[in-house]
RNA sequence: GCGGAUGUGGCGUAAUUGGUAGCCGCGCCAGACUUAGGAUCUGGUGCCGAAAGGCGUGGGGGUUCGAGUCCCUUCAUCCGCACCA
């Protein structure tokens, strides 16, 4: 007889959901923790054994921390709209409810076998209206409000027009568009239009019409994060640029906040350099400079003003709105030859020919501020329209990029900064002195930097600047599954409706695809306007709208009333720790920092960070398996075989594959095509080859949570992925392992029972070798957990399991904090050992043990004797002996002798308690 | 090109943070039990060597009584960003 995992892994699911066990209230009698998970989107092909990983740590650590007297919040739901089911409802015309709603009960249904934590009560999902509901709400809040840059934080619209309507706009400082100046009287005299368009400009939720990336073959458009290097993240479709009238969100007004908040928060110091250069802050000037026989000033933002002497030239992006002007007659035709080629040109061509130097000379000059030498302005693609001004000053001594275009157009190179060859390169180091630079000459660059930054602004041409590289994010989509936007318009003006009037329910349609003008799916719902009449937005919101405040709703789901009670929000204030993969470094993980700050800038959130701690798991990889068939054969030949055929290696499928050697009946029967197979094998079997690759379904290599919880039970495969390695790290997943760990369980399922499965616990009292192995356990356990280092968790249990059965240990005092700490990575074992014990109530309430110093403490210690840094033997002195003592100890030792050969040794190193180092 | 991370047995990994390199597990070898073994148990297992011993943490160099750990240099792999002025 043996531990029947099935059936008691069975009997414990059933007793936490029938007692609720792991329901969560406000109890302020204890220190609160969060530990949240990453939001999932159910996919239809389920969970592989990959995904997990994360969960099972952030549930040992809640359950860790349960038991060290914490009340511990975590929750679990459903980022539940997507693209995936509405490209599943664009080909089947099922709705995409349906869809995931298969697909959640799916991902629940193996959520649950596992064993987690979850309190289900809170569970929330995106697509659901009480949800979403507060989703719009924030919407209406952002549309609402702007952002003040003398204040730092987002302010009321109707302060703002407070303002207007005293002092017009010019004290304003606010993060907006480019708005002209108005007084008082000239804003009460704008017609209702022109006031709202003037508002436009300032809403943290604002609509423009600008350059977006249009995916063609997704019918939508997409923020930057979802496009890479030129198509979409999903779906992997190209993207090009147009220009729409779409939804932004401001999240640029938080750019320095959002750098700021990086220091005091505890993340991976990767996922904070991700944020920092997508944020990317560059300090440096605005400059205007003024164009030869036109009025115009051409504005350039450059991080180097102290080369201004070395500005030989001028370039402008194609689509600089002053290109058209100031370009001569004579050039004409060739600049615009140039703009409608780079036009054409996709960001993908852009970038796959970054090294070729292409350019127009415009014809026009611009005029040095300083020295008033001509600069002749050309046009050229490496600037980019959407970055600074759209316009450069070109040092070419000291930029590779001007470099390059200067030696391609023949133009000026003049060095003025010292440190280079300006012959064989461009100089670009922020280090040396100033020449050819008149007022600036002999100084250092960053002296030379404030210095022309000073002169600039007392000329009134120029000013000290921090520009960002990051850009407001698009936030409309032209797709049908996702939040509707709780918009109407009224004579072309976009209105928000009234909060009483929320949830706006997405409407039915009777295709999921765009209208035959183009419209998109929305403007397929009948009668989709508000009560008096006026058309409703037919956008829905992206993905991010509705993953970027989940947390908070977690800690009160079902408020009717708000997004979160104070009391909720006060208690739980932010998540302690979040668990999730690092794919979402410049997604969600920034937008939810910037929805949150703008929450906390208005009442509704404590904290102004909303995740304090990040572990990002690694990425579990499969481990194919190959078999090599003979080429133009049925014919196999097994792998160290291999070398003398002809031979082309095929994916087998992994679970048909035992420690590498292959299952020939199952072969046969995996595939028809290989029915009457032949084999060559050696010594009788059939040796797989094997490689490292993704986790995925061509590669038949995925392994399924279900099928390895039917063999070996939840609490192994709990076990397993913990012990595969660091959980930050990327490892290949080799199912071979775990039945190492089904082993350990079994062993120590055994400690506690006879023979015959006889319950088997003594109350003897224990002996001091059984308590050291016990408190030894316990502090390492405890630590471990605490520095998320599972994997060696695991092995001190398997320690102690070794070092228990070979004492034959059955004592109650030892046997019982073990269950207990084991709980936390296999719950339904330690939940049985619990109740053997003789106890009622959950495992999980337990107290996780103490350890004491005393029992730790050994009293002999083994040193390894070194000479001249070599081990060579071992000596077992007490605990408490000198350096002297010590020191006598090994060199009178008979082991000592054959290695000083007679010799006084130089020198004798003692560190007490570790080890002895003899110099000869 | 820039930035970040990682390189330790056949494999996944560990190492008290500068102090016995290889814990734990897989695999492999030997043995026990067994009708059988892809079950269970016991022992062994870094490499070379019969042994004594030598070598050994991607490579090279350095600091130190002592380096997987610190410094310099170099190579490889993975990830992120990429004409960002």
């Amino acid at each position: 007889m043996d531990y029947n995992f099935r059936e008691v892994e069975k009997k414990w699911r059933r007793f936490w959901s029938e007692n609720k066990t792991y329901k969560t209230d406000i109890d302020r009698q204890k220190p609160k923790f969060y530990v949240l998970d990453m939001f999932p989107y159910p996919s239809g092909a389920g969970l592989h054994v990959g995904h997990p990983l994360g969960y099972i740590a952030s549930d040992i650590y809640s359950r860790f921390k349960r038991q060290k007297g914490f009340n511990v919040l975590h929750p679990m739901g459903y980022d539940a709209y997507g693209l995936p089911a509405e490209q599943y409802a664009i080909q089947t015309g099922q709705h995409p409810a349906i869809t995931t709603e298969r697909n959640i009960n799916r991902y629940r249904e193996q959520l649950d076998k596992i064993g987690f934590s979850y309190d289900w009560d809170r569970e929330v999902r995106t697509c659901d209206p009480g949800y979403y509901k507060w989703t719009q709400w924030t919407f209406i809040q952002l549309f609402n409000h702007y952002y003040n840059n003398k204040t730092r934080k987002a302010e009321p619209i109707s302060q703002l027009v407070a303002e207007f309507e005293t002092r017009g706009n010019a004290v304003v400082d606010a993060a907006c568009d480019p708005v002209p100046a108005f007084s008082a009287g000239q804003w009460k005299q704008m017609s209702e239009a022109q006031q709202q368009q003037v508002l436009m400009n300032y809403r943290l939720a604002y609509l423009s019409d600008t350059m977006v990336n249009w995916c063609p073959a997704l019918g939508t458009v997409l923020a930057n994060d979802e496009v890479k290097e030129g198509f979409s993240v999903r779906g992997g479709h190209p993207v090009e640029r147009k220009k729409m009238q779409q939804w932004f969100l401001r999240i640029t007004a938080y750019a320095d906040r959002l750098l700021e908040g990086l220091e005091r928060i505890e993340w991976s110091e990767s996922i904070k350099e991700i944020q920092r250069n997508w944020i990317g802050r560059s300090e440096g000037a605005t400059i205007f400079f003024g164009v030869k026989d036109h009025d115009s000033k051409i504005e350039v933002f450059t991080t180097r003003p102290d080369t201004i002497f070395g500005a030989t030239f001028m370039v402008l992006a194609p689509e600089h709105e002053l290109v058209k002007q100031i370009t001569t007659r004579e050039f004409t035709p060739e600049v615009e030859k140039y703009v409608t080629m780079a036009g054409r040109r996709s960001d993908r061509e852009r970038m796959a020919e970054v090294k070729t130097v292409s350019g127009q000379f415009t014809g026009s000059y611009a005029v040095h501020p300083f020295s008033g030498k001509p600069m002749p302005i050309y046009i050229a693609d490496y600037v980019l329209a959407g970055y600074g001004t759209g316009a450069i000053m070109a040092v070419p001594a000291h930029d590779s990029r001007d470099y390059a275009f200067a030696k391609h157009f023949g133009l000026d190179i003049v060095e003025v900064v010292t440190g280079g060859n300006i012959e064989e390169g461009s100089y670009d180091a922020k280090e040396g002195t100033m020449i050819n630079s008149d007022f600036i000459n002999g100084l250092e660059v960053k002296d030379a930097i404030s210095k022309v930054i000073a002169r600039l602004e007392k000329m009134g041409i120029g000013t000290g600047r921090i520009n960002f590289r990051l850009r407001d994010a698009i936030f409309s989509r032209q797709r049908y599954w996702g939040e509707p936007f709780p918009v109407y318009y009224k004579e072309g003006i976009p209105y928000v409706l009234d909060v009483s009037e929320l949830p706006l329910e997405l409407p039915e349609v009777d295709k999921y695809l765009p209208t035959e003008t183009g419209e998109p799916p929305l403007a397929r719902a009948s009668g989709w306007q508000t009560k008096e009449g006026y058309p409703l937005e037919r956008n829905t919101m992206p993905g991010f709208a509705g993953s970027s405040a989940y947390y908070i709703r977690y800690m009160d789901p079902h408020n009717e009333q708000a997004l979160v009670s104070k009391d909720a929000v006060e208690y739980w204030e932010n998540v302690d720790l979040y668990v999730g993969g690092a794919e979402h470094a410049t997604g969600h993980l920034i937008y939810s920092r910037f929805w949150n700050k703008f929450l906390f800038d208005i009442g509704l959130v404590v904290k102004d960070e909303p995740f304090k701690k990040l572990i990002n798991q690694g990425m579990i990889q499969g481990r194919s398996n190959f078999v090599y068939r003979i080429k133009g054969t049925n014919k196999f030949v097994s792998y160290n075989l291999r070398k003398d055929y002809d031979i082309t290696p095929i994916h087998v499928d992994v679970n048909i594959v035992h420690h590498d050697v292959l299952d020939l009946e199952a072969f046969r029967k995996w595939n028809p095509e290989y029915k009457n197979a032949e084999f060559i094998l050696e010594d009788g079997k059939y040796i797989c080859g094997w490689e490292i690759e993704k986790m995925s379904k061509s590669f038949n290599n995925v392994q399924n949570p279900d099928d390895l919880i039917e063999s070996y039970g939840a609490d192994t495969l709990r076990l397993y992925e913990m012990f595969l390695g660091p959980i930050e790290q990327a490892k290949p997943w080799d199912t071979n392992g775990i039945e190492g760990v089904f082993r350990f369980i079994r062993k120590l399922w055994r400690l506690y029972h006879g023979k015959n499965n006889e319950w088997y616990v003594a109350d003897d009292p224990a002996t001091d070798q059984e308590k050291k192995v016990l408190h030894k356990t316990i502090k390492k356990v405890g630590e471990d957990i605490e520095k998320f280092s599972f994997n060696t968790a695991v092995s001190t249990f398997m320690i102690c399991v070794n070092e228990l059965g070979d004492l034959g240990c059955n004592k109650r005092e030892i046997l019982e904090p073990l269950a207990v700490m084991i709980s936390s990575f296999a719950p339904h074992l330690g939940e049985e050992l619990w109740h053997l014990l003789g106890h009622g109530g959950s495992v999980t309430v337990a107290e996780f043990p103490k350890w004491e110093e005393k029992f730790v403490a050994d009293d002999t210690i083994t040193y390894p004797v070194s000479f001249n840094g070599k081990t060579r033997f071992k000596l077992v002195l007490p605990a408490d002996s000198t350096k002297e003592t010590v020191e006598a100890a090994v060199l009178t030792a008979p082991e000592a002798a054959k290695w000083l050969e007679g010799k006084v040794p130089k020198r004798v190193i003692v560190v007490p308690g570790k080890i002895v180092n003899v110099v000869i």
